[in-house]
RNA sequence: GGGUAGGUGGUCGAGUGGUUAAUGGCACCGGACUGUAAAUUCGGCACGCGAAAGCGUUACGCAGGUUCAAAUCCUGCCCUGCCCA
């Protein structure tokens, strides 16, 4: 058996909150394998660092000699989840999910060795739950506990609306604990209550409550609000490796302690060592930053990759200079203005916007800026079109 | 079911007949500066045509209507909050 196995301080190590470390000592003290779950949501499937947090965890689980099950909320999916204010989401059919799936695991397979996981979809029990079924689930729960979870509260004091049937996607979250018997759940601080849910069913069942474990949210690129898509602060697993590397490099300095910790996955020691050589300046903050943008983009694109991001840091935004290779290539297809170029490259939705980038000196062919938002591309050969420090083109004729 | 307040640009939120393509905040984009794509600061932020002054088109929940002129007034419809039942 992996040492591992039943060694707690390890295994609960990054966790902000654990209910309760005594069962869980406890249970592991069994020598059986927990059984680790983790709810995932098909519906989006551009992962994010952040949600990296909690497979690093569950990769953990699964070293030590766990068993990790991933659900995959299909049913819920398939309902469609308005959560949002008026809009309904579009309900995602079987093969959309598939499809999700699919890049999901390209994504996630970066962190989590997906071999060793369990998967199942929870339309497996749930399409098959019956009204009285479901009655009887609901009667376990009052409206007031429900409206405790913080953000159904901090909605309904907003006078923003609920649909009734946001009600049930915890509900079915809790009953997949009931329905593979989970003996442990994680996920983000937010789902605490999501997984308290689930503890409470199993022991109304007549099932051993599951502990429930949560991570920190990682913090987003703005150093203060959590990282999420919706908000724009975040930095996608999917993405080039050169953006993930810049997106790395706007954060404050305050917070690469975390970073180097939740994003890199590295001890808290190594992340006290940090803080401690940041404060007492015994080190370039950039280098730092550079360091670990490296590291973690290592991760996700292999380290040739995450060096050349590097390289490429450095000589378009603090040298400025224009690339000199990788350029995208654009065929000048007949354009005369360099306004039709703009927006043919992508680096402007319009015309007049193309218009304004250069009356902003925004625009440079070959390293000059343009001035005239109606100049003609007079280069005779090909010349790199850039647009700020960071968009570059290279046309072609 | 009854009452009442609302639905404005990516978002929040002003605006109650013309000088409003619509104040302001946030987000976003560009310039300067900087160790940084941070901070700060300046500018931009509907689309098309024109060398330019400018002209045109589309936009304030949806559909009609009144008016020389409507985000603003009227009618109907859809949606949401709150109170009462």
């Amino acid at each position: 058996m992996n040492p591992r196995f039943s060694d707690i301080d390890y295994l609960l190590d990054g966790f902000d909150r654990v209910e309760s470390v005594p069962e869980f000592r406890a249970r592991v003290a069994t020598g059986v394998p927990l059984n680790v779950k983790l709810g995932i949501d098909p519906t989006s499937p551009d992962l994010h660092l952040g949600f990296m947090v909690v497979l690093g965890q569950l990769q953990k689980f699964s070293e030590a000699g766990h068993n990790v099950t991933l659900i995959i909320g299909d049913f819920t999916a398939r309902i469609g989840d308005p959560s949002g204010k008026n809009v309904t989401r579009p309900t995602l059919t079987t093969e959309e999910i598939e499809a999700n799936m699919h890049t999901y695991r390209e994504q996630a397979g970066k962190v989590l060795d997906l071999e060793r996981v369990s998967i199942r979809y929870n339309s497996e029990w749930l399409g098959t739950l019956g009204l009285s079924d479901l009655i009887r689930l609901l009667s376990h729960t009052t409206v007031a506990q429900i409206l405790e979870r913080n953000d159904f509260h901090n909605r309904y004091n907003a006078g923003t609306p609920i649909s009734l049937h946001e009600f049930l996607y915890p509900v079915a979250q809790a009953y997949d604990s009931v329905a593979i018997r989970a003996d442990l759940e994680l996920g983000g601080t937010d789902q605490l209550f999501n997984l308290l849910l689930g503890r409470h069913y199993q022991e109304r069942m007549g099932q051993r409550a599951q502990i429930c474990a949560t991570v920190p949210l990682l913090v987003g690129l703005d150093g203060e609000k959590k990282m999420s898509k919706s908000l724009g602060n975040y930095v996608g697993i999917a993405e080039p490796a050169n953006v993930q590397f810049g997106k790395l490099m706007s954060i404050p300095d305050a917070v690469l302690p975390t970073y180097l910790r939740y994003a890199a996955f590295s001890t808290q020691q190594e992340a006290d060592a940090l803080a401690q050589r940041l404060r007492s300046a015994a080190t370039n903050p950039m280098d730092e930053k550079k360091q670990l943008a490296e590291q973690i983009v290592a991760r996700y694109h292999g380290a040739g990759q995450a060096a050349s991001a590097r390289d490429y840091f450095d000589r378009t935004v603090v040298r400025k200079e224009i690339p000199t290779e990788n350029i995208p290539e654009m065929s000048r297809d007949g354009r005369e203005r360099i306004t039709d170029l703009l927006v043919g490259a992508g680096f402007a939705a319009s015309k007049r916007e193309a218009e304004r980038l250069i009356s902003g000196h925004g625009v440079k062919v070959d390293g000059i800026v343009i001035s005239d938002p109606r100049a003609l591309w007079t280069a005779t050969q090909d010349a790199v079109l850039s647009v700020g420090s960071r968009k570059f083109v290279r046309i072609v004729s």
